[in-house]
DNA sequence: GTGAAAGCGCTAACAC
DNA sequence: GTGTTAGCGCTTTCAC
């Protein structure tokens, strides 16, 4: 391995000249020329573990998300690494498997590691630790879920407003006992969305004096596709005017299950509606069409690492939150309780 | 940030010794004993820059896919992600987008990081070059594809038995006139499975006194759902008898593309044969359901960490190559060109 | 503009 | 067993 030392004897300069080269510092032409032309025949590549532990500083972010297998994870990691590639940082990705345990390994990793900064999306809002990083002064930005408690840059999602949208559009095609497929009890992300839904439940429902909301109607789950399948299935044996025709999924695998539960019992949306908070890949396969709730994932990771760039850059200002709209798209599966069967 | 020398003084103690009682050095009890508590106590953790400028080794494993949004890349991550956790490996991500150049960059990122291995599924037979890697003796497994002249271990799936047992099946089906959709030209995985169609094409057709391979039926795409539809339909627009009554689609990504493509002009498989080589996401909800020849992806990536491992540990022996069956699922879209249309 | 030299935090000889 | 010591390859004062 040819090191700095070794181009600076052959260019016949100083290894600080050579270093001076490469990181922008004053050296006349003539000697950067040559230098760079003796690196270049030697096969010099810097050091980035050296320049790490000298800087005290890697040129790689940390990227945690709970759930590489998740469309919308690895959407939003395209995005942090898109942007990321435009000031040559890389980007390491972290999968916590949902696991706070997991995610705390990956929290003291990017610290000992020493990386420029970390992206992360929050295992759990009140379990997960960030003073790992706040102690070293480590930049972070929480994405789509916040800890609670850390004081840190976020980009986040409209949940609560993509939630009332969903539930208000699934009043308006015609549905009346819309129960709601949560996620786990403590994430943000599905308590904003839940609340979402409570509160246009709860307004309906006081205008047309139908009483409290069911609590049967308000199922928790995992986020997998199981959860959804099983929570689905309980909904489904609710007796008489408790059991919903319609059905609002906080999450996009839950939904996978949910609608594997009603094919089972030979029901097919939108005869019970089913609206997704979050895209199913390959939506246009499904059928009926899938009416979700659209969630900019991209956007959330470009976004974050933008955010990120400039507090690795030293850029001193108070923090900030960035929410993110969500959009609601309308297919086939919300057409209303009466609608005609979708032909196949 | 607390060093291996605050820890030292603090508990009466050299450096030499913090650090063997970290790396399972030879010390008496008492004294370990003493240095873990007061590195407790400081809130020491070990600077693994610092460590890896030393050992000139990380304790990290690169893995660079070329398509982090295709669901077999994420499910072969798992696998290597579970695998290198005994160990206390960690696993970077890299996505190389199909593209050598960000390939290449990903490449020298993992030298000069000086990680402790790479496993790599190349983004191009011809073009991915790993001299890089090679040169500095770093422990390379590839897996998936291999590209040429690269001597290294490598886990493969064995496309051209899986080629061959999709084609025959559609042949046992009653299809006819078979279609292949295959993937760029060029990537050793594409070539292999169109190999296995071929060779079974071409004995039926002998066989059956029917001429040769029509060079239309065979289209090459580019892995993504965009080539899969447009694939298909120049398939579709083909006059009379060379009109495919079936189609191998060489990927998962394609083979929506495909269905895309069939739904738009009103076909529904079985009518036209659709298999996929390799796995659907949600392939349940999709109808009528997707035959499939099924990639063990999970079980590729846990295969190619731990022989990995074995290299990084310094194991030697002869480069090996492991290959992996796939199995093939059959399900409602290939259950011949005259079966009753699927109920909905 | 350039070079000499110190040192980032750790591990591995080596001497005791 | 334990401590002393010499670097790993790089950046960055500080003189010149």
């Amino acid at each position: 391995m040819t090191t700095i030392n070794d181009v600076a004897r052959a260019a016949g300069v100083s290894p600080a000249t050579v270093s001076r080269v490469f990181n922008g510092g004053r050296v006349t032409a003539e000697r950067a020329e040559r230098v760079r032309r003796t690196a270049a025949e030697l096969g010099f590549a810097p050091n980035r573990v050296a320049r790490s532990l000298r800087m005290k500083q890697a040129s790689v972010i940390g990227l945690i998300i709970p759930d590489i297998e998740n469309p919308f994870f690895t959407s939003l990691a395209r995005g942090v690494e898109d942007a990321a590639q435009q000031t040559n940082l890389s980007v390491v990705l972290c999968n916590s498997d949902e696991d706070v345990d997991k995610e705390r390994n990956y929290l003291e990793i990017a610290a000992a590691e020493q990386m420029a900064g970390v992206i992360v999306a929050a295992a759990s809002r009140s379990r997960t630790d960030l003073t790992v990083l706040a102690q070293r002064r480590m930049p972070v930005v929480a994405v789509d879920r916040r800890p609670r408690g850390a004081s840190v840059d976020a980009v986040m999602v409209d949940n609560e407003h993509g939630g009332e949208e969903a539930t208000q559009h699934l009043l308006s095609s015609g549905y009346r006992r819309i129960a709601c497929i949560a996620g786990p009890e403590g994430t943000s992300t599905s308590e904003e969305r839940l609340a979402g839904y409570r509160a246009v439940m709860r307004d309906h429902l006081r205008e047309s004096g139908a009483g409290p909301l069911p609590s049967e109607w308000v199922r928790h789950a995992d986020f997998r596709v199981e959860g959804g399948r099983a929570a689905m299935t309980e909904l489904l044996a609710l007796p008489g005017e408790l059991r919903p025709d319609a059905v609002f999924v906080a999450n996009n695998l839950m939904t996978v299950g949910a609608l594997e539960a009603l094919r089972e019992v030979g029901i097919e949306p939108p005869a019970v509606g089913v609206l997704s908070f979050g895209d199913v890949p390959w939506a246009s396969l499904v059928r009926p069409s899938l009416s979700t709730v659209q969630l900019p994932a991209y956007d959330l990771g470009w976004t974050a690492a933008g955010l990120l760039q400039e507090r690795i850059a030293g850029v001193e200002k108070p923090l900030q939150t960035v929410v993110l709209r969500t959009a609601l798209q309308v297919r086939e599966s919300t057409a209303g309780p009466d609608a005609e069967p979708v032909p196949s």
